[in-house]
DNA sequence: CAACCCAATTCATTATTATCAAAAAAATAC
DNA sequence: GTATTTTTTTGATAATAATGAATTGGGTTG
């Protein structure tokens, strides 16, 4: 499980034995059990996350309703903006499985760069990475429709529908779980009628990409 | 003019007045009149740019509508996906107004890294600061409703509503400019209607926050 | 100054999504 | 396996923004 991370790094540049040995030894592997609260809004996060294994979710609470902003799953990193920024986080992290993940605090952090400073490099691409991300992601907002976003959703992380109550995905398309199990139905509803085939929720994603 | 270039790197590190000079060697100015494009869709950005003076915005062309999704002023860099990526651009850039800007390509950019390797740090750093800027923007974006998302504009970039058409306003905020239009007249109604006084455009927010 | 162009506003109508409330379905606990 | 939550679906209605089309306003140009 703990090669995860190697294998993460080494899409990025080459460690040698010694260097995987040092990464390895600063692993802090923990696991969460599900609707564990990793981090609360107004509280500072001290630690990042690598996901092993499960699912976490960071929601804001606004007016006592939950409005998921990511999901995050398997090979993901997850870095809190109050760990990177050092103030009161506005939002929370909860696990929406039971969660094996690798933890790193800023101060194992500045150690390992300093151990392995070519860390700096895998650094700087991942945040590039990272940014490019998220600029794509807030454009596809911005541009797209509710119903557009959905199927964009299904169509580049169809694993989420498989774990991720429909929920927490409605809020996280920014409409409402009303909505999200109207627009699934007019959908598959529209398909079906097409066909002539009742199509199931899983297999319909198969049938439309076939 | 080119000293807001050394002087923004000196917000995270400190340069010696030689690190300074091959800066500023590097430095590669150029004008450009207003509605000059800088990079079209389909194209590949060679170049990323730090703004001296003027403004750029970015945009989508969808259904022959262009979607606004970034507006960048002085002292703002500005780094195409495409630049990043290697890929063609999704997007186009254009100057709203004639602009001075300072340009990078990724020769230029290794070249000043390997002179002057203490800029990774800021390019990290600067990397970070970027990111959490997209990822509270996409969370705004996706929490806020069109009105609030227009009030938090007005309070963070009140400027831009001095050199921008509000028809790209509208589009970047996620609305049509017939919608921002509708939007301002209700809330400088409502306020007219509350005080008795009429308020121009331009100094409703000074008393609204007064 | 008049003709023109583009931006902004306004009106009437349509399309979408949200909201409130309740029922059905699914998951979980006992 | 039944009871109890929780999630999802459904219905009726209200709120909001989009659309198509026309008008107004400001600025530019000849």
């Amino acid at each position: 499980m703990e090669n995860r991370i190697i294998q993460y790094i080494t899409r990025y540049i080459d460690l040698t034995p010694e260097e995987t040995a040092i990464i390895n030894a600063q692993n802090q592997i923990k696991t969460f059990t599900k609707d564990t609260i990793l981090l609360r809004e107004g509280a500072f996060a001290k630690e990042c996350y690598f996901i092993l294994k499960g699912c976490i979710r960071s929601f804001y609470l606004v007016d006592g309703e939950e409005r998921t902003t990511a999901l995050y799953t398997e090979n993901q990193g997850v870095h809190p903006v109050s760990y990177l920024t050092n103030e009161a986080s506005a939002y929370y992290l909860s696990c929406l499985e039971d969660c094996v993940v690798a933890i790193s605090t800023a101060e194992m952090g500045k150690k390992l760069l300093e151990a392995v400073p070519k860390l700096q490099r895998v650094l700087l691409q991942m945040s590039s990475e990272l940014l490019i991300q998220n600029r794509t992601d807030l454009d596809h907002f911005k541009n797209l429709s509710p119903e557009e976003r959905y199927i964009h959703l299904l169509e580049t992380r169809p694993d989420l529908f498989k774990r991720v109550p429909l929920q927490h995905i409605a809020t996280y398309l920014g409409i409402t779980p009303v909505s999200l199990s109207r627009m699934r139905k007019r959908i598959t509803g529209g398909y079906k009628a097409n066909s002539g085939y009742l199509l199931t929720k899983d297999n319909f994603l198969e049938k439309l990409y076939q």
